[in-house]
DNA sequence: TCGCTTCTGTTAGAGACTATAACTAGAGGG
DNA sequence: CCCTCTAGTTATAGTCTCTAACAGAAGCGA
């Protein structure tokens, strides 16, 4: 829909930024954040200096959309995960193949995972679409926490949980979207949940500090996921052979 | 050791050096990482311009001297927790009560925190004491686990964790500091995965990503934390009433 | 006490960057 | 076919980091 496309100068205008994305996208990789610069963008993109202001307000403008497709990319890379799954399968192989999903974006595209859930530190400026980009990338793991029953330690998050869903109406929907109505509470808890510990381990993992420990960040994951299944009543744990996978 | 203040001259150079870093907490404070800026701290010390590269190499060293910082008090903050924790206590409350120390030290400093557990987004440089800082904070919580027993979900973890151990005689003697010899694995699984959940949660609690969320983040942390010792089977979890904290 | 050394501070300036202002040429649309 | 709006230009202001060259003063040893 945002497409437009009036006419030719939009088709141009539109391949315009999309090229100086692209390199920012490439200072980003090099340097992080603080190493995309406007106006080296605009030497290499062939313009000289305040043209590229005609394309984007300003550098924080850019940023933002960087984000912006950072959060969609991630949430397609989700959302595909889940469209793969097998209807038929366990919630608990599915909350594990959804994280992995995630997981694997963050390795593959580090400087953009932490453009996304990196702490707003470059301009303080906090892009309002933050909220909607996180709960696209959430959603399909709603789904996971259908008729889950959570252990007694979940307890004051399900509850606060399901006062939210039942104050607000559009988180409420949203919830049920993913679950039956009644589980509101249980699957924004599981969904919460997976994002913080998500964040923390693929926070950690990307950002490298990691590095020198004597683990992978896979297994690390698939531990935390596992013992998430295991608060939410997943399906059974069975028997677990437990060879960690080859990172 | 580090005090030295061989004359009255290195007396008057601490001190300017703490000043420095006062005004750039300061800075900080109001806009984040981007905002500390040299020339401005130089005149709102009296001082002018390069004046302050006498005091720090540049800007990057200033900041990493305020990381430094940080985690020593952030360490301080949990060894002034874990000290004044009572000796019979369960190994289930001390594990709280650490957690809630670094979740009240965090919402204290909000900038401080995101200093040290933020991406390495700024200039790229990662502090190399990060990870001395972070195994200070880190310290009080292998006690924690001590003789505790993993739940089968833990075990893929638990076992890299022990051959780190048994790898690095450093590792595995600062792991046997808070548990007996043989629980290595256990505790260092422990303390890395509490580490994570403390980061994910506090983290993005103290970037305010949870701002307009149905919860607090107390009582998401402590939930964690309580799922976290079951996943550990740190004592009984006999009858929690689950009010939540009042934050 | 004298004089040397070292430390602390200065101004000047280079270089990178964001962003605005004023202006020009040309492409599209009515 | 002309008029307008757009995409580009140069010039410029202002902020910031960091280096260079230099000046004064405090400390220290003989």
């Amino acid at each position: 829909m945002a497409a437009g496309a009036s006419g030719p100068r939009a088709r141009y205008r539109e391949q315009t930024r999309a090229e100086i994305k692209q390199i920012a996208l490439g200072q980003l990789a090099e340097g992080g954040t603080a190493a995309v610069a406007l106006t080296r963008i605009a030497k290499e993109v062939g313009l000289s200096g305040p043209a590229l202001y005609r394309y984007f307000d300003s550098r924080d403008a850019l940023l933002s959309d960087l984000i912006r497709d950072a959060y969609a990319d991630l949430g397609a890379a989700v959302d595909a995960a889940a469209r793969a799954y097998p209807a038929d399968g366990t919630r608990r192989a599915r909350l594990q193949t959804l994280a992995a999903a995630v997981r694997a974006w963050a390795v593959a595209e580090p400087h953009r995972y932490l453009l996304i859930e990196g702490t707003p530190v470059p301009g303080y400026t906090a892009p309002p679409d933050t909220l909607d980009g996180a709960r696209a990338v959430l959603g399909p793991f709603l789904a996971c926490f259908e008729g889950a029953e959570p252990a007694a330690a979940m307890r004051p998050l399900v509850q606060q949980m399901a006062q939210w869903a039942a104050e607000d109406a559009a988180v409420g929907a949203w919830a049920r979207s993913g679950v039956g109505a009644g589980g509101e509470g249980t699957a924004l808890a599981g969904a919460v949940l997976t994002w913080t510990q998500l964040h923390g381990a693929v926070g950690l993992e990307v950002s490298g500090q990691f590095r020198g420990m004597g683990h992978d960040g896979g297994t690390l994951l698939t531990v935390q996921m596992d013992a998430l299944a295991d608060s939410f009543g997943l399906d059974r744990p069975s028997q677990r052979p437990h060879r960690p996978p080859v990172l």
